[in-house]
RNA sequence: GGACCUGUGGUGCAGUCUGGAGUGCACGCCGCCCUGUCAAGGCGGAGGUCGCGAGUUCAAAUCUCGUCAGGUCCGCCA
């Protein structure tokens, strides 16, 4: 999709113009327009013949005007002109308004422009920093325009499809109480209570269950959120995501709901409606992908012989489990590139990698690999076998714990494999029966794996005590092609379980008061059974304009540092403003 | 908190390994020429704290250390 479809015709005309650059084709020959934009290029041949190329988001237009000495690049301007077909032999099919041209002009320059620090051209590869410091430049470049426009659409086609699901929007407030939950979070400091502070919601969570609790029933929001952790890539300070929660719902009406909104938000910015989405547990997703956010656009999956290797001699494969990844045609690969992935799974946290190349030997195929002496006979054809390997290809292996053995070869399968995350087509799946449970904390209590509001699986809440480790959760993910979309669960509305989920967790009830106080409060008065989901949307554009990074899909994003290269953000406060705040710097700057 | 990559006229690069005068390429900018171009063309010109600071050296864009900025990643992100 690119900025033209999207925009409805017709509808920008103003005062000052009559329509868009890009608009106008042969079917307008012989009208007279007003055009509006900034100067592209102009090509000067002499005193009395010179072409402007005039911009908008819309596209080019060749403007034929008598000289244009006092035109500079980035001046904006009104043409005012007729339309007239180009003459034989000058048509330029390469731009969609190549057939035509407007004569006859008459210029106003509207506002003149110093040369801008970086050619507009979308070829021009210009770097980062010097976008971000000139964002309202780096804006008028088709790149950026598109990815709004394309933002936008998704963002009606999700407004719509939870409007027809009989949602309604609420907003949530944006200075919201600490409530000490996973991420740190930016605080604002009270004005008229010194030494108390706002903090930016990291979700809207609280607020929506207690909408539930309100009886609202479907609400949903296009909602930031803010998270005081290091950025990445797809991670900023503050981001975007559709936010929802039901009542009276189980896990698989959110499914429906979540689905139409993403697939209608796929077809409006693609063009192609995805099937619909598949379901996956937690453990398959681990166990035959190695992440929960598998990338099901690559097919090769984690092959197990733990049993083959159990009373193994092979000392490097003592371990509970034994994995390998089969690479196919991959027996080539470089002795330098294996010992950088055999980095790089240490330092995701293996013992090391284990390689073997299938080659064409004396009795059939097999192994070349420092480890091949130590094998067996049944071990060797049982790799060769079970992976399906045939001559040049690479074959994994990482012994471990489940969870490790899984998690780096699944890295390994996604770094190695994967194709760019734009690149369709676009797989969607949700994950499901995540652990309740993940980790511990300093104190050696179990940590949520999602929020501690989160409903056991039916069939494990005899476990909570007994064994939390094995106790799923009714948690799931959404996933498109290997990114993390955003997840959700059935939230706990019963109180007993609540309590028990907060005595696994090792909270203590005067914490739980102090923490979540009027939520479980709000919970006393009648709390309808509820579930919800939120999904990111800067993700979700990002992929589907072939971006890998958000910073494309926001008009004014912060480096990876936190910085606004463009304000200057963070930057210091007044001594007034501090001392207004009932602040003391430790550091003052003056 | 940590690892790696990058930093050279306005922009994008080469030069750095192997030290020797700010050397080169493309785009842009300024001036002149040019009546059908479209990444116009021709001629001429301007433009530099080689991110910053120390150190080594007769000599540093180049080697060493530190530091700042940008990027990718690990940790972190209920």
């Amino acid at each position: 999709m690119d900025s033209r479809e999207i925009a409805e015709s017709g509808t920008e005309s103003t005062s000052m113009r009559d329509v868009m650059c890009g608009e106008l084709s042969h079917t307008d020959i012989g009208r007279t327009v007003s055009v509006c934009g900034w100067v592209s290029r102009r090509r000067e041949h002499g005193e009395h013949l010179a072409f402007i190329d005039l911009r908008d988001y819309t596209g080019i237009v060749q403007c034929v005007v008598d000289g244009a000495q006092e035109l500079r690049s980035e001046f904006v301007i009104q043409v005012t002109g007729v339309v007239r077909a180009r003459p034989d032999g000058t048509m330029n099919d390469r731009i969609p308004t190549g057939e035509i041209e407007i004569g006859d002009c008459a210029v106003v320059v509207l506002a003149s422009a110093e040369p801008p620090p970086f050619g507009l051209e979308d070829r021009s590869d210009v770097d980062e920093q010097i976008r971000l410091r000139n964002r309202f430049i780096d804006l008028r470049r088709p790149r950026l325009q598109r990815n709004l426009r394309v933002r936008a659409a998704v963002n009606r086609a999700i407004r719509s499809a939870m409007d027809a699901q009989g949602f309604v929007e609420v907003e949530t407030p944006i200075l919201w109480a600490p409530t000490p939950e996973g991420a740190r979070e930016f605080a604002v400091p009270s004005r008229l209570h010194h030494g108390t502070f706002y903090v930016l919601p990291q979700s809207p969570q609280l607020a929506k269950q207690l909408l539930m609790v309100g009886g609202v029933d479907r609400y949903y929001q296009i909602a930031r959120c803010m998270r005081d952790e290091d950025l990445r890539a797809d991670r900023q300070f503050e981001f975007t995501q559709l936010d929802l929660e039901a009542s009276f719902v189980t896990q698989e009406d959110v499914f429906r709901f979540v689905s139409r909104a993403v697939l209608d938000a796929a077809e409006v910015a693609t063009g192609v409606r995805p099937d619909p989405i598949p379901t996956m547990t937690w453990f398959e997703a681990m166990d035959s992908y190695g992440s929960d956010k598998p990338d099901l656009r690559v097919e090769e999956k984690l092959v197990d012989f733990s049993d083959v290797f159990a009373n193994s001699e092979v000392r490097a494969f003592s371990a509970p489990v034994v994995k390998a990844l089969r690479l196919a045609s991959s027996a080539t690969t470089t002795r330098s590139q294996l010992d950088a992935w055999t980095e790089r799974a240490k330092e995701i946290g293996a013992q090391g990698l284990a390689w073997f190349r299938v080659v064409d030997g004396d009795a059939g195929l097999g192994l070349d690999s420092p480890l091949d002496r130590f094998l067996s006979a049944d071990e060797r054809s049982a790799l060769i076998q079970r992976t399906a390997s045939v001559e040049g290809d690479l074959i994994l292996c990482v012994a471990d714990e489940w969870r490790v053995a899984a998690e780096v070869l699944g890295s390994m399968r996604s770094m190695i494999l994967s194709a760019p995350v734009g690149e369709g087509p676009y797989q969607y799946v949700w994950i499901t029966e995540f652990p309740l449970f993940d980790g511990v904390d300093a104190d050696g209590n179990p940590q949520p794996a999602h929020h501690p509001f989160t409903m056991p699986h039916e069939d494990d809440i005899a476990l909570m005590q007994s064994d939390p480790a094995k106790v799923r959760s009714q948690s799931y993910d959404l996933v498109l092609n290997g990114w993390e979309l955003g997840s959700g669960s059935v939230r706990i509305h019963r109180r007993d379980i609540q309590s028990s989920v907060f005595r696994s967790l090792g909270i203590t009830d005067e914490e739980a008061e102090s923490r979540f106080g009027f939520l479980l409060n709000a919970f006393k008065y009648g709390a309808p059974p509820h579930a919800g989901f939120a999904f990111g949307i800067d993700r979700l554009v990002a992929i589907f304009v072939g971006e890998e990074n958000i910073r494309e899909v926001i008009a004014f994003p912060k480096t990876q540092s936190g910085s606004d290269l463009m304000t200057g953000a963070p930057s210091s406060l007044s001594a007034t403003a501090v001392r207004d705040l009932g602040l003391r710097l430790t550091n003052p700057e003056s």
